[in-house]
DNA sequence: GTTGAGCGTT
């Protein structure tokens, strides 16, 4: 990791500050404006390669995450074992088809699962996921893959 | 720690 070259360097400079510091006939006041430099410093050149990471990331437009404008059909998963988590169901359907989100309901008061989950999908993926995944064992569960129903429609906030 | 038809939050 690059980010972790400033963090390291920062602390070195602290440390090579304190051992000179130790030796060094300076007084109190001394130690502690250049600890507080040396920190400073740190902070900056982090700071420094932060909005360069940014920039650089902002700037190079990679191909391979533009993904967000493709028409998605939401799955209704039923019938899950309630140990399966939203790792096990993204990668079970992303061997049919590109998954673009997994929602695993859990109850709001106690947390547990309610067994049931929604998947979505690019609209031929979904029908093909349907078409293989519906009524297939899942860790010696049946799986009840169909079209998810209308969602809550998105209320403007006014 | 339990249960087993169903359609849901930032």
């Amino acid at each position: 990791m690059k980010s972790n070259t400033p963090v390291l360097l920062s602390v070195a400079v602290a440390i090579i500050g304190a051992i000179v510091l130790t030796f060094a006939p300076i007084n109190v006041s001394g130690a502690i404006l250049f600890a507080v430099g040396a920190v400073i410093t740190g902070f900056i050149i982090q700071m420094a390669s932060l909005s360069k990471n940014t920039a650089a990331a902002a700037t190079s437009s990679t191909p391979a995450n533009d993904i967000t404008d493709v028409a998605t059909t939401t799955l209704y998963v039923g019938n899950l074992p309630y140990r399966a988590n939203e790792m096990a169901i993204r990668t079970l359907f992303s061997e049919h088809g590109k998954v673009v989100s997994v929602r695993l309901m859990k109850d709001k008061h106690t947390g547990k699962r309610r067994g049931f989950g929604f998947v979505e999908m690019p609209e031929a993926d979904a029908a093909n996921a349907i078409n293989a995944l519906n009524e297939q064992e899942f860790q010696e569960r049946s799986l009840k893959v169909r079209e998810a129903n209308e969602r809550v429609p998105r209320e403007p906030s006014a």
